[in-house]
DNA sequence: CTGAAAGCGCTTACAG
DNA sequence: CTGAAAGCGCTTACAG
């Protein structure tokens, strides 16, 4: 096994007596459309084969404006959703022969700017975007130059892109269901201050199941900010207390998190004194003393959608838009069963 | 802004009235170097900027034999200590003008192969690798073969082949020294049942802790499978138990994270019961009803180190082996402290 | 101080 | 059924 390769298609068209076009045409499978005898086909495979024939990456997408490789915009790859998320779309696209690049756009529209252009630069094939607050306008030019993108996690209304994402409103309305159903009286829920639409659907996910349960004036959403959301939690779950909350639903992982931290800070006993639904699973939340129920998104199967929306588009050519929603999953543990 | 990338040497060439070699060398920063006058200088750079050039990186791959592109194998990015080495080593190359494509090994030499053909296929510049078991010829073919590679977390000693690292021997040793001073009787360890440098270190660091404070005969190590660490830990804790065993000192993140699991199912009081020092510090750690202790690895230097080191070797073309070590650090909790 | 030209390794009309 | 040739966008000796 030689991992080195230094073959090129000249070498072998040498080797095997033919011209390297011809090689490049068995090569790429194109060796029946173009009629050429099925024994050189054989024999051209062999040779290059025998030589370990490892094509130039460069060469090929220099000339053919393809590079059979993806750009993936996550918010940050060391957040363990978007962790998850990245190894699901490398499997996803290694699968169909497609490489990965990622960036991490830490929320902030003009370091996403960075990240994209970057990749373009690069000469991927597509993009594949977590869109950050007030990146609207990036998105629409990339889709007015018909670069071919796809947005995961947080879809756009109103803008002619693709997306895959959870079904966010389904999800968060049945989780809060549960809660009432689970006895609490007032559920409160604390969310990003921000107006992606992932973020407000889970939120009118929440106000909707509320005021069909005839709570509507016991909604109460604390709003904290997506760059410290730990010190606003800090601050804003005694309020909620004092307010006569008696549960709290969670809009993210990173949210549950930090409320986690507080409320085991402040001393709050789970689900006694609070009942607790969050958002994607995790050790933390297995291990808490009182194991945290939450809303699970199946990150293998919305990784291997968008990926297989983004090549539908890119080997089809497709203009259409394809906004897929996939189903989320309660997962119900001791945090949000009233005792 | 335009993200979008067309404009080519020849076309700033063209509107600037001098030569496309003379843009490829003022773009370069060879401008001096060719003795270009300072005034042509300033015009080609500021039509470059006009007609936001953007240089197409495959030809400029395909041309020079550079890509500015690192390959990072990691063992699986959606593990948090390797997710956020992944953003660190992005973070670290991108300053520097590198691109980074990663891929997972799953600790399967095979899948490492595989994944290392394609980063290389890709034309990166060199590897940034966290070795897994067995993969030792695979390392040395790359060396053989001139391939820039720097390992990731896991030294391989008697190869002619950079690294970087913490220094797990000391880190352990501290941490080991740690529980017994702080009146544990019989401190075991669970840790993986490989060969790899970083792993044996650990254990070295137990043992000779433990031999030093004159417990060899205390020595008690429990070895546990990479692929399901929580299966074993269920068996094996309770026996450690059984032989005395009253604090344990846990070889990672995964495997403290599985002993927690199993811990938690079983019922065992942390410290009255057990004492524990995990490995590398996340949520789940602080979030336990009685807060872990934990060797932290700094991951955001070790990341900088790696890329520092590699891009050292790609640009000086140094051929000598630099193996670098980071102390780690020690966080103590209330887990590790008898009572 | 500046330009013309070759060539990196491919793909793809075009010609036969 | 197969080959010769152009060209993707760069860089870099070479010539002047």
């Amino acid at each position: 096994m030689s991992i080195i390769k230094k073959t090129s298609l000249k070498d072998i068209a040498a080797k095997a007596g033919v011209s390297p076009a011809l090689v490049s045409f068995v090569l790429n499978g194109k060796g029946r459309e173009h009629r050429v005898g099925e024994q050189t086909i054989k024999h051209v495979i062999k040779v290059a084969e025998e030589m370990n024939y490892q094509p130039n990456v460069a060469a090929k997408s220099l000339r053919s404006g393809k590079s059979r490789a993806l750009g993936v915009v996550l918010s940050d790859i060391s957040n363990p959703f978007f962790a998850q998320t990245a190894r699901g779309i490398e499997d996803a696209a290694a699968k169909r022969g497609y490489t990965v690049l990622f960036g991490s756009s830490d929320e902030y529209a003009p370091k996403m700017d960075l990240v994209v252009s970057s990749l373009l630069n690069r000469s991927v094939d597509g993009l594949i975007i977590v869109p950050c607050e007030g990146s609207e306008d990036t998105i629409r030019e990339l889709v007015r130059n018909d670069v071919p993108i796809v947005l995961f996690d947080r879809p756009m209304r109103d803008m002619n892109v693709s997306s895959v994402s959870m079904n966010n409103y389904a999800a968060s309305h049945k989780a809060v269901l549960h809660l009432i159903g689970s006895g609490f009286k007032k559920v409160g829920m604390i969310a990003y201050d921000i107006e992606l639409a992932h973020m407000q659907d889970r939120v009118r996910g929440y106000s909707d199941a509320m005021e069909e349960s005839g709570k509507k004036s016991d909604i109460t959403i604390g709003y904290v900010k997506i760059s410290d959301p730990y010190k606003m939690a800090r601050k804003i779950i005694p309020r909620l207390i004092d307010s006569g909350v008696d549960a709290l639903f969670l809009a993210t992982n990173t949210i549950s998190l930090a409320c986690l931290h507080a409320i085991k800070e402040i001393g709050i006993k789970i689900p006694g004194q609070m009942g607790i639904l969050g958002f994607d699973g995790n050790d933390a939340f297995n291990l808490f003393y009182s194991p945290i129920s939450y809303v699970e998104q199946p990150i293998p199967t919305l990784a291997n959608k968008v990926v297989e929306v983004m090549i539908e588009k890119l080997e089809n050519r497709m203009a259409l838009v394809n906004n897929v929603q996939i189903e989320g999953k309660l997962v119900i543990r001791d945090s949000s069963l009233r005792r």
